[in-house]
DNA sequence: TGCAGATGGTTGGTAATACGAACTAAAAAG
DNA sequence: CTTTTTAGTTCGTATTACCAACCATCTGCA
C-alpha cells in the first residue's frame, strides 16, 4: 500500500531532485577524492570557511553523532587543514577552526566545483539559469 | 589563483544545487538508514528494480569497483533483497536481480522519498515545480 | 587448434566512516 | 553542595571502499 497517492508530475520532480542531487555528489566526491578527501572532510572545511565551532554543534550541521567527529577532525587536524583549541570560557569544550591551508584548499575546491558542474549548468541559457537557481533558493 | 574567474549569478546557482544536492541526500539517507540500508545498497535496489545486471556493469552505474560490489551484494543476499545467479552464456559473469522482498522494499522506499520530499517541493506552487522538473530535466 | 591476452569476479589487506554505549570532566541547576 | 546536564573522547563493531593479486573463462588471432 502506497504511503500516499502521488501523480505523475510529482514523480517526475522527485527523479529530477535525486537524479541532479547524484549527479551533484558524484562531482563532490570525485573533487574531493582528488584532494585526497572524504566528502565529509570536504564538507567539514566548507562548513567552517566562516566560522568556529565545537565538536557538538559540528556534528549537527553535518547531522553525524559526535562521536564521529573527533576521528575526523583529528585526522583533519593532522593534515594540517583544521585546528583544535581549548574553549576560552567553556572548560569542557573545544573550538574547530580552518587553517590557512584548510581555506586555501576549500577556495580552490569551491572553484573547482563551479568548473565541474559547468558542463552541466551550461545546458541552460542564463536565464534559465538564474530561473532555476530562484527556484531552488524559494525551495530552501 | 581561482581556476576560472566566476560570476556571482553562477555562485548563486552552485550555491543552490549543492545545497539542494545536501538536502536530498540528507532524505535519501534517513530513510535507507529507517530500512537498515545504506544508501548504496539503495541505490543498487532502485537501479536493480527493472534490470538485471553483472557485477561490473552495477560498479559502473554506481561508479565504485567492482571488488566492492561483491561485499555489498553478498550483504543485500543474505537479506533476502537481491540474488545472484550464473550467467546463462558466459561462465564466468553472475547476474545480480531483485528480489520479491527487494522490490517491495524500494517500491515502499520510493513512495517515502516522494513524501519526505514533499514539505520541501511543496514551498512551490504546481506550476513553479513544473518549471523547476523542467529546467532540471534539460540539464541532465 | 592452441595459446596470449582481455574480461568477470572474488579474496585479502588496509584505511576511513559512522554508530552506540560507556566514560571523564566541567558547567548549570536545584 | 549535590545532582544533573552538557561537551568530548574512547572503545568496539559493522560497513564502505580502495588497491593489488589472483583464478577462471572467454576471445582474438596466428
Amino acid at each position: 500500500m502506497p504511503e500516499e497517492a502521488h501523480s505523475a508530475d510529482e514523480e517526475a520532480l522527485v527523479d529530477a531532485l535525486v537524479q541532479s542531487a547524484f549527479v551533484v555528489m558524484a562531482v563532490l566526491n570525485k573533487l574531493a577524492a582528488d584532494h585526497d578527501l572524504s566528502l565529509t572532510q570536504l564538507r567539514v572545511l566548507a562548513i567552517l570557511r566562516d566560522r568556529r565551532l565545537g565538536m557538538t554543534a559540528l556534528a549537527a550541521y553535518l547531522g553525524l553523532e559526535k562521536s564521529t567527529m573527533t576521528g575526523l577532525v583529528e585526522r583533519a587536524e593532522k593534515r594540517g587543514l583544521l585546528q583544535r583549541a581549548p574553549h576560552a570560557v567553556d572548560g569542557r569544550g573545544v573550538e574547530v577552526f580552518i587553517s590557512a591551508d584548510g581555506a586555501a584548499l576549500a577556495a580552490r575546491a569551491y572553484d573547482q566545483v563551479a568548473a565541474a558542474l559547468r558542463p552541466v549548468t551550461g545546458k541552460l541559457t542564463p536565464t534559465e539559469q538564474r530561473r532555476l537557481q530562484t527556484l531552488l533558493a524559494r525551495m530552501l
